[in-house]
DNA sequence: CGGAATCCCGCTGGATACTG
DNA sequence: CAGTATCCAGCGGGATTCCG
């Protein structure tokens, strides 16, 4: 609860917490990355995220529809049919969003190798830092 | 090595979760932002973010450390002094890291907007989505 | 098929106290 | 000052089941 009065951090700070809440999420990063390609149905997001439970699923696109980053069209077949896209403003978003990935491509390789150095010499795998994703 | 069917999506997929356990990180964000304008010692970083429990804060370092995207320099002194810094690699990261934030500076107004008329006409308040940061 | 409601476990991460 | 070690509450999120 303490307030530090410095106006360009805590400013960055509290932009970079909202954005975070957004895109520190795992499954809102991976919807808004598939459905770049094309829209898509519900089980088709699911199927082709693989690994996301239904509920996730429902609760990341019901807030991304909040935040009107993606559309949902109902179309009232027998079988019921929903769509999602991304809208415009889902559209912005991917491309910052590329840009990390475009330096997790770059990069990752060699962070798993300072890893590998880094526990290799004397480390003291203590309370395990982040764990390295496969 | 990889590569099964989809080169495409699943490829994208596995950057991003790589990346997403660094950048999903609210406090690894937080501190390479605040290392960008200078190097900082512990307890500067500790006060200058704020709201950070020194467990948190050492975690996260070493971490970055491990990852070798910040440097943890210790200067012998009567009182301990220990600076970290932003390597090259913890500055390359910042780049897309700044894109991220021109985002969040450019459309997060229209998000909380967003978020409003959707609660505002007939909002399932139910298992309440991602909670509006402020 | 798309979605809501329940249950429940595990890990994240905060508070606190101790050491060099 | 810098860091470690415990303890523990909260909630993120998976599995399952039921509805329109």
């Amino acid at each position: 609860m303490t307030m530090p009065a410095l106006p360009g951090v805590s400013a960055h700070c509290r932009k970079m917490s909202s954005v975070l809440s957004i895109v520190g999420d795992k499954w809102t990063v991976m919807i808004v990355m598939v459905l770049i390609e094309r829209p898509r149905r519900f089980n088709d997001l699911k199927r082709t995220i693989g690994g996301i439970s239904q509920q996730m699923l429902t609760r990341t696109l019901k807030a991304l529809e909040r935040d009107g980053m993606v559309s949902r069209t109902v179309h009232p077949t027998v079988p019921p049919q929903v769509e999602y896209a991304l809208t415009e403003l889902g559209y912005s978003l991917s491309e910052p969003l590329r840009a990390l990935g475009a330096w997790a491509g770059a990069h990752i390789e060699k962070i798993g190798e300072n890893r590998l150095r880094y526990d290799g010499s004397g480390a003291p795998t203590s309370t395990s830092p982040l764990p390295l994703p496969r």
